[in-house]
DNA sequence: CTGAAAGCGCTTACAG
DNA sequence: CTGAAAGCGCTTACAG
């Protein structure tokens, strides 16, 4: 008899339409809802045997508070956003999906969840959504420009929010490599190394990111007291057509190494090389940054600056939390890099 | 007097604190607040010029409803859920990139927003994570294995859910591209073209995906009434390894064209190709599968079926919502797809 | 240590 | 056409 009622509960929980209130639970141990709120959460006095009632009787019937109740009531929704940028070249780099991941892993520890939002460089009516609808205690963003309107508008709502970059602005809360470091020590140690005429090929300089590496160029050269060749260096040079017409004028120039700011304009000079008939490293040496599977399964395979991208989303995720919570959080985290050296720069 | 005054109260909504409620609109008028809601949901009878004022009301001092308690009131959490693959090689594939990107548009415009959690093939606790705490309304799921513990589970727990690709359970919403159809035409045109001894190297056979192309390429060589030679066909073929062997082995056997059942392993067949000095078309023809912008770009320009990843992300959220307020729901939407016959082939 | 009650910000049946 | 009141499922100050 027993073991037949047993069952017919622990079958309720799988009937779609019952589910399982605060109360149900109370009603169940002749306790109040009270008392089982406090168990939960542990804060308040209770008793200790109480406590351990309430959480066996709550994993009986397999109960979950609702989050958006809970919500409601302590004016949060335990879900932090994250700006997926809708214009960038999505198709052609994994970065904002692995950064996502990262943060999605750490929300779910925190007991936290992750609404996705787009933004444009011009347009941010969507993030604005989540955010004027309470839909989020905080925002993630994936990247930074110069004048960021995605950054302003979050500042001057007051909501937390961090940043996966970098800016200018002391008072973002930034997760980032260090990517001018980065870009200086790779260049140098290639310079270190004999390789002379080093070029550059650089995305969009709207994007600070790219700001930063172009600077660790030329510091690096300057470092060295290497002259720098105004010409050697293509800027904003995101399209293959751009990227095609550096390559070509860049090997008439008995360039050495060229160092691209990131993979896909890697990809596209390493495919555009090999097109012509040029080996790699034999008639040009080949850097990048990010270091994505494709470079390091290259043949030959590709000297790379590696930042962890999903440990990005972790960290980014993680702050962001804790700047809810009310902790204070460091202004700025820096993560590490790592310089593989590979052949194709030997 | 009167300017100033409304200047303080557009300032409200700046004010980090003082979160707008429907009480301070309905006080605003000097109406309840069952005036305003429902001119805001334009439920129940309701005075037009009332409706007018209200608007007004809302729009001047930039009130939003705040959808959680709305979706307390209501059982509804007004989020939608996306499942995103944690253990696929999501590094190199920008599919479920684009796939959210379609489903987050598509969502906000239909007034829902988009809650992302990861999968495993063989752990899908933060799936039971979103949907046990009530989190969302509704799942997308963007794969599916052969035994996919995800379909399973949203099955027994009844709630709604939308499948991106195909299954052979009729009871679940399906939105694909025929992926079978559009590999058998590919193949027979080739083989329409002249071209013979076509090998195929696809991926893990466990994604339904894989088989359906699979088996297009055998009903192209059978209606053609080719022989079908086991050894040239490589499943499971995901690795870089696996690949190199595969092509390795295809280039001793006089093989004239390989396709390949994703653009993952084909950029890898091609690098391989280019790195071993065998030029496409010339010594090898290549083709592929879903276009990435890296296929079309390249040279030569790759043979592939197109298939447009956005909307079927657009289609899914659309669906998914539709099933959500009640509507019934094609059970399967199959979206076109392109064959572009292209230089790698020729 | 425990509970009754008010409140979070909406919606909606019921009564006018 | 409009409003008072109850309710969604939690939390928490207050009282015991």
């Amino acid at each position: 008899m027993q073991v037949q009622n047993q069952e017919e509960k622990e079958n309720k929980d799988l009937l779609s339409g019952s589910k399982l209130t605060i109360a149900d639970i109370a009603e169940e141990l002749g306790v109040s809802k009270t008392t089982v709120s406090r168990a939960i959460s542990g804060k308040g006095r209770i008793g200790k045997d109480t406590v351990q009632r309430v959480i066996e009787c709550i994993e009986k019937y397999n109960y979950k508070p609702s989050s958006i109740a809970k919500g409601l009531a302590n004016s949060k929704t335990y879900n932090i956003g994250v700006a997926f940028p809708a214009d960038a070249n999505l198709s052609s780099t994994p970065f904002f999906q692995v950064c996502l991941l990262g943060v999605c892993e750490v929300a779910a520890a925190m007991d936290y969840d992750v609404v996705v939002t787009t933004v444009k460089e011009t347009d941010i009516n969507l993030l604005k959504r989540i955010v004027d609808h309470n839909k989020v205690d905080g925002m993630i963003l994936t990247r930074n420009f110069t004048n960021d309107i995605a950054t302003e508008y979050l500042k001057q709502k007051g909501i937390p929010f961090v940043l996966v970059g970098s800016s200018e602005d002391d008072t973002v809360v930034q997760v980032d490599n260090n990517h001018r470091e980065a870009c200086e020590k790779l260049v140098s140690l290639l310079l270190a190394d004999g390789v002379g005429r080093i070029a550059l090929i650089a995305g969009d300089k709207k994007h600070i990111v790219n700001r930063s590496r172009c600077e660790g160029y030329y510091n690096a050269l300057k470092n060295r007291g290497v002259d720098i060749e105004q010409d050697m260096v293509f800027s904003d040079c995101d399209s293959p057509v751009f990227i095609e017409q550096a390559v070509r004028y860049l090997l008439k120039k008995q360039t050495e190494c060229i160092v691209c700011t990131d993979d896909v304009i890697c990809a596209k000079v390493l495919s555009l090389l090999r097109e012509e008939g040029y080996s790699v490293p034999g008639d040009m040496k080949v850097a990048s940054f990010y270091d994505s599977v494709h470079l390091e399964t290259n043949n030959p395979p590709v000297t790379a600056i590696g930042i962890d991208v999903e440990e990005l989303g972790n960290v980014a995720g993680k702050r962001l939390i804790e700047i809810i919570n009310g902790d204070i959080s460091t202004h700025k985290t820096i993560l590490d890099y790592e310089i593989h050296l590979r052949r194709s720069t030997q």
